[in-house]
DNA sequence: CTAAGAGTTGAAGTAAGCTTTAAGTCAAGC
DNA sequence: GCTTGACTTAAAGCTTACTTCAACTCTTAG
């Protein structure tokens, strides 16, 4: 097998991910990258499947700490197959549809609200969602911070 | 009319916000204080209806920014009625739809990427969504940082 | 060999939304 | 008058997810 390694640059332009985003991501340990004999970063072709995942993931609203224990839950040995990404993703499904309850819950007592205009901080299920928020436990974030992020530049040619 | 005024220790208890956030609203213009002779802060009763406000706002995904903004709309010569309250929060109505349907298709777009395991940054419904975003111009922000806040103490007794 | 472009590092900066700290003042009960 | 608890301020710190900077080194085409 011929590997060829692409450069930090190379990954950026393909990922749509910029340079110092993608030293700070293997910094935390995030991605990996080999070095070559001057020192540079040499990225094998599939960090770009990885910046995949990894884009993907900070849309449905996880944060890079929760990204990178997903990671790790990728078999290390070989090289991740379509499974393996199906498998640590499952989960997303039911935070969106978590998410999804949270706000339509949202927008239903904000019917009332406006209805009746009271803004109470107690009565008020907008002021006060943690009937809500409470499924999940005291810990629990339900919603992404932003959906939008910037558009990959260009597609990953993937094997 | 009897002008009873709170202190900061009174509002936190009542508003569920702590001392330091609410002279953080003051000094952001988001709320207003009246001094003692001494130089106290002494807060009229409405602040807590103001408050309420700004905490279901937030639920809503509003930035202090947003907030602030809004609450700039608000009559400043007499005291603002439940109408007025209403007014300014009618916009999050469509908001919340908003996010909800561009979480629904996040979520769409999830099963059919599980499905076929892509996870192609050019592809992909979840990588890429700029599609869902982009209903609202380049720089729109879908989704609320996070349902949860600190739960309010207690109510607030309003007039 | 050399110039240019791409890459390297650590440290500091940015943004939002507050909290914490330090050092000191006010208000109220006894 | 004094003690106590609540309050004041400015400034610094915190968190996340990066970007920017300065000063320097690699790599490669010519």
């Amino acid at each position: 097998m011929e590997n060829e390694m692409l450069l930090v640059g190379e990954v950026a332009r393909r990922s749509g991910y910029a340079p110092s985003a993608l030293r700070y991501y293997e910094r935390e340990g995030l991605i990996s990258a080999g070095r070559s004999e001057g020192g540079q970063r040499r990225f094998d072709r599939s960090v770009l499947r990885r910046l995949a995942f990894i884009s993907a993931a900070r849309h449905v609203g996880l944060s890079l700490e929760e990204v990178r224990q997903a990671l790790a839950q990728l078999p290390r040995s070989r090289n991740p197959t379509a499974a393996d990404w199906k498998n640590i993703s499952r989960l997303w499904r039911a935070r969106l549809n978590d998410e999804i309850d949270a706000l339509v819950a949202l927008r239903d007592g904000l019917d009332s609200c406006i209805g009746c205009g009271c803004l109470s901080l107690k009565r008020c299920a907008i002021s006060n969602p943690s009937d809500v928020a409470a499924s999940r436990g005291p810990g629990a974030q339900y919603l992404p911070r932003q959906l939008r992020q910037p558009p990959p530049a260009e597609v990953v040619a993937q094997g």
